[in-house]
DNA sequence: AACTCATATTCGCGTATGCGAATATAATAT
DNA sequence: ATATTATATTCGCATACGCGAATATGAGTT
């Protein structure tokens, strides 16, 4: 019972829904979640946190790098999790999204953070 | 897109799922949903407003009683409402709160706020 | 009109959240 | 060791929330 305000809790918010969608594929770098969300560094990493005590995505280091990824919930959870990414495909923003993380690539340091010049793919 | 985060806070609180789970066989008046929450009437009253602005429910004046009830959602917010519904059947606060539901009659003055002694079948 | 009952709103307070700015940490490269 | 890159944490502030206490509104009732 308890858990579920903080997992609903963690769904209020449109960057966290755009960073979970991301996740949607696999792990993925939090560069290239900052490249995509197109925000600040301290922004995306305070959300990010905010995922994982909510106890949703879990952070794996890989050297340099720390890649987020879904964690396995709970059945309802993972229902309406699936739901909500579900329904956010249809999204603007979420496309928008999508598109942009082909055009990334990591790290920050090679696009910079406001705009987006390298293309790849 | 930016329905979602206001859906998900309104299910972001123990109250307003005990609440939403008081309304899914219908509609239902307030005061029984204060007997059943034991809780005092200001904080009834302002969970059910939040439940309100975040188009969850509605509510339909009877003379001098308000009845809510839950409010037809997109598809999505449907399922996931359900969903929860669902999953909140297994929880013990739940299943005793119902039970006080079936104990209660409305309205607050005859059973006051605290204590329940009316029984009905 | 005065009263009562059911419900809503306001106030004041403490706590959580979101944010930008600045700073800290951790790994790698030189 | 120093520097650089990726990421996290802290600080200060503004806003939202949850709560109890008090007050207001609105519909009967007498």
């Amino acid at each position: 019972m308890r858990d579920l305000p903080l997992f609903f809790a963690a769904l209020a918010d449109e960057n966290r829904l755009r960073l979970l969608y991301l996740m949607k594929e696999g792990k993925i770098c939090v560069c290239y979640l900052q490249g995509v969300l197109q925000a600040s560094q301290p922004k995306i990493s305070r959300h990010l946190a905010y995922l994982k005590r909510a106890g949703l995505v879990e952070a794996r280091r890989d050297g340099k790098w720390i890649h987020y990824s879904l964690k396995k919930l709970e059945s309802s959870q993972e229902k309406i999790l699936a739901e909500t990414l579900q329904r956010l495909e249809k999204e603007a923003p979420i496309k928008k999204d999508v598109q942009r993380l082909k055009q990334i690539q990591c790290c920050p340091s090679k696009y910079g953070i406001p705009e987006v010049e390298s293309k790849r793919e």
